[in-house]
DNA sequence: TCTTGTCTTGCGGGATCCCGCATATTTTGC
DNA sequence: GCAAAATATGCGGGATCCCGCAAGACAAGA
């Protein structure tokens, strides 16, 4: 059995070795890579069928190699291994697992023995396990409560990338109307109405911009869901004609 | 000599901890935190004139917890351990950093000996040291040639919160006409003004959102900018009636 | 002093956005 | 299969945004 560690600090890098080291003796090999293209290509090569990842890299960062990977074998197990479980990151992976795949969703600030406990229920069981606060974040995301549907998501990343309500709409086939309506929605899931200060009449915000701006805030949207979203506009962009 | 480690990641903690005992041997005392919050009040008890800290924190932010420090006690000497170079967070350390106080911004992938390099030349000689690439981008975003006004960055920030143009002409107490002045200007420096396939005749896009968007592509925005942004306009909210 | 350049302000108009109201169309639940 | 609920669409209008044009304010420099 091989393992595949991608992740560009080398301090976590090396915590990770022996972390693997430690929980699956029966551990061959430890593959490193320190960062998202180097761990797709090592994946292709040792036809990997077992990865830890970061999410947050700088040359390229988890989503995107995973993404990759899982399209050329998708029954690869992938431990997802980060920081932060902003609503962002959960979405964006929970978007490209594939059917019936293993994957794993913990938190660097985990213990060891939970990061332990993990890499073998995923690697050995093919178990998923996300943690708790994950979960928690994926619960208040696809419940109906408090949480945002995908439409309602999907059309906050495309204000979000600056797109004006005609060209979402061409993007969708839908109506301009049935645009601003999404819109309408979306601005009071995000409780955008509120006055800003509540005094006097004027104090309105430009509800397109400040719905981005809240989003950003509770973490709705980050850095790399943006730049993944802008790389499938200009996918788009270039396919349309 | 004491010096206050102020960083969440345990890893980075104890590598700084090592870095520090081996490069500064008249360090008597080595004080740790893991969050801005803590790093403040340790640094207040125990009035400390050297620190290291991590900028992205969970609980408070590196930029936070150093402006309330600086502001307590201007000498202080502050190195800076980030993980990235982004151009919003190099403006908001130059932004708060005191007159002629000794600081450094060093980026974590920099080699062992670059990191205790810095440790000397900050606390013992309180000579400023600024990593390479860091110093490129205060260059490029200080120099006139690409980069950004102060005045053009305040606006941005203000859209980014998604004022109104009138909100922003009282804040700055400005007409609105200057307001939308400025704004056409950013729009020219982030060259919002190309079309999106420049086939056909539809492809402008909303230029006040598609502005936020390339400043967070290009990381002139990011959430702890964006986060600080946020109290201080709820600051002068509050203040302005 | 006069010029030149930068910044500010006012006016006006076209485009876009936001949204109430009314009408299809689709989905859901029973 | 049908009613209820959600969703999509069209129309119209008020508010805001984007910006060209032009006139004043102010500082720097020849």
């Amino acid at each position: 059995m091989e393992v595949l560690i991608v992740e560009d600090d080398p301090l976590h890098r090396s915590y990770l070795h022996d972390a693997v080291r430690a929980a699956l003796p029966e551990c061959d090999a430890v593959i490193e890579a320190d960062n998202g293209r180097s761990g797709e290509s090592l994946a292709r090569q040792h036809r990997s069928e077992h990865i830890v990842m970061d999410l947050q890299m700088a040359e390229r960062n988890g989503i995107e190699a995973a993404r990759t990977i899982w399209k050329e074998r998708p029954n690869t197990r992938i431990l997802f291994w980060s920081n932060y479980a902003d609503e962002a990151y959960v979405r964006g992976v929970s978007r490209i697992v594939p059917e019936g795949a293993a994957y794993g969703y913990v938190l660097k600030s985990a213990s060891d023995n939970k990061l332990k406990l993990a890499l073998r229920s995923i690697f050995m069981e093919a178990q998923c396990v996300i943690d708790r606060e994950v979960r928690g974040m994926q619960q208040k995301s696809l419940g109906t409560v408090n949480g945002f549907t995908d439409v309602e998501y999907e059309i906050l990343i495309d204000i979000a990338l600056g797109l004006t309500d005609r060209t979402i709409a061409r993007r969708h086939n839908l109506s301009l109307r049935s645009v601003q309506n999404r819109l309408q929605q979306l601005y009071e899931k995000l409780n955008i109405y509120q006055r800003m200060g509540d005094d006097s009449e004027e104090g309105r915000y430009n509800l397109r911009s400040r719905a981005v701006a809240v989003a950003v805030l509770r973490k709705l949207i980050n850095y790399s869901a943006l730049e993944r979203a802008e790389i499938e506009l200009n996918e788009w962009l270039g396919a349309k004609p």
